[in-house]
DNA sequence: TTTTAGCACTCTCACTATTAGAGTGCTAAA
DNA sequence: TTTAGCACTCTAATAGTGAGAGTGCTAAAA
């Protein structure tokens, strides 16, 4: 494992550093007057060009300093990903931002959004918690004009689906609220797959109105993983590394494309909540993110209800920031979508 | 009014027309050749003069062709707004797509902004409905785990609002099914101002949700105003207009920032539905929008439940395609609203 | 064997000319 | 009022130059 001597890996971690900060290549100069090291430029720039060698390092043009590969950034983030917190005034004044928003559940989302970004100065998203069942809690019948009805079904854990509907024959909200109060008794509680059977025993109405619901349930994780809470994409277009449009584009594309972001969450994040993942520069797999990083976590509780989170940035992004940001967060979230949605 | 020669206002629309097109500056040459002009090239290089003389055109420097001003895309779109419509063919795809989502009010807002933003070619915009006056409609409590509740607010016009509370003691569901069917019957109908000097009368727990209710049902609007759904923002920002990142930055940041496009919304669009509003180049107020334009429109039912929605692009955008896809899509979503919002 | 001083070499970046071409504005004639 | 003709201006592209930064290598020192 460690082809690297310890002052190869000091120089290393120093490069990663300096460069995420000024964003232009390390001279030997720049490392040895910054950082008071003990040695001439020259031994620097042998251990430099070793680092290059093995794949760590490249070179802009000949007379340029160093930048980090991804395989550098890859080491880099695997040596810290353990260690790194928050400091405890910015996990404080988080905290207390999710305290006060804890009873307004639309709020969490873009308020996870936002904390993310400001914190790892980063573009940040999130994905609303998606329950890995769906179960019947309620459902209410609206009546609007003549055959028009809006349903709301209320699921276990809280979630709140709408639907319109037209019936075949108008009919008053009082038959609405009957056959919503027998349906309600009769449901509560089960799964689409227990619904979907004694659907053909109910009588005409009621059996129409539960051939919706069970549609609906069905479909439910798949609208509600959809939708994406976004924020910073401004402030991360202000790197330098997105001065030309081209790369600009790309992330905002990044951003934008509901097909992209699912497959990049579904494929690199397991379902397990925990650990934080780190995608540097598309990791090959993704062409798109060819200058971006994306740090990743899921929240929630694992096997019931779950969502994901992430920062993207330049590959030159403060890997410590934001890992520990993405970590904090997400275990923040996970504690509000226990206490809210578990045993409810 | 009419300052303008019937030839120079031919001329100021073909280079409005021709600029849109090509983004680069019109040559007199170019109009002579491009559209068959029947005189030669200097008498339109005296007109174009005229013109610019008149404010309507440009220079970007002296031996450059002609490009519109804000005075001259005004007077374009002015002359413009009353006749241009969608081709049938593009209507008949969009009135398809609402019509298969129109059950789907979770889908309203994302389809119309894909809509918006595909077919006028510019970052779309849509807000959420937004009724004039919250009126109750029904409640749910539901127990999740010890003093926690999960409360389930229903308005009239089908809003839906959800809200953690912590409550003094822990109560069954039984209990909270009981309080919420006493708050229904008593409640239904009214508007927070007229639930609010009631809550006194009410017993302690009820009157405690009851409180909570008028604090919920009176933030309401405020809440939902604020969502806005967003599309095509990569799209525009391949126009040459953003090559170079600055001017990409401020439009993303038009885009992200709530509070500033809430602003421009209330501040450039009346309260009634019906017409289509341009904003050009920031119309002097508003210095983000520089190089762009808006195209602005409010949709639902005038005075009872109404949102905004708009096509942002850069000010040499096709003016007669956003505002006809404005209209036209304003023009569904009213219907939607009305068929499923009034008299609810 | 490792470190270091010294130096040649390379490449970028910022400046300066230079030139071709596009497009105008103006003048004077039709 | 229109038009031909032409001088004039400005851009954009290309090339050349020199300073400066930073490296890689060599040979000596530790």
């Amino acid at each position: 494992m460690d082809d690297l001597t310890s002052r190869q890996r000091t120089i290393l971690g120093l490069v990663v550093r300096e460069y995420v900060e000024t964003a232009s290549p390390i001279s030997s100069r720049a490392l040895v007057e910054n950082y008071g090291l003990d040695v001439s430029t020259a031994t620097i720039r042998n251990e430099l060009a070793r680092l290059e060698e093995l794949g760590y390092l490249t070179h802009p043009h000949t007379s340029a300093g160093r930048i980090p590969t991804d395989k550098g950034y890859r080491r880099f983030v695997t040596r810290l990903l353990g260690g790194v917190e928050l400091p405890l005034q910015e996990r404080r004044t988080i905290a207390h931002q999710f305290y006060q928003a804890r009873q307004d559940l639309e709020q969490w989302m873009p308020l996870a959004a936002s904390v993310l970004a400001r914190t790892a100065r980063g573009a940040a998203l999130v994905t609303a918690p998606q329950a890995a069942e769906s179960r019947y809690k309620h459902l209410q019948l609206i009546s609007t004009q003549g055959q028009s009805v809006l349903l709301v079904l209320v699921l276990r854990g809280g979630v709140v689906k709408q639907q319109m509907l037209n019936l075949l024959e108008p009919s008053s909200q009082e038959m609405l609220n009957e056959a919503s109060d027998r349906l309600n008794q009769m449901l509560n509680g089960l799964s689409a797959e227990e619904i979907a059977p004694r659907v053909s025993e109910l009588p005409d109405f009621e059996a129409e109105i539960a051939a919706i619901v069970v549609n609906t349930m069905s479909r439910a994780n798949a609208q509600t993983a959809g939708i994406v809470y976004r924020d910073g994409l401004s402030e991360v277009l202000q790197q330098p590394e997105f001065a030309e449009g081209e790369h600009a584009q790309g992330l905002v594309r990044v951003m934008e494309e509901h097909s992209f972001l699912e497959a990049v969450l579904t494929d690199a994040l397991s379902p397990e909540v925990g650990s934080v993942r780190v995608l540097i520069g598309g990791e090959g797999r993704w062409d798109e993110l060819q200058a971006c990083s994306l740090v990743l976590a899921r929240y929630g509780v694992t096997g019931l209800i779950t969502g994901a989170l992430g920062i993207l940035g330049p590959t030159r992004m403060s890997y410590g920031r934001a890992i520990s940001t993405v970590r904090y967060v997400a275990g923040l979230l996970s504690d509000l979508v226990y206490d809210t949605y578990v045993e409810s």
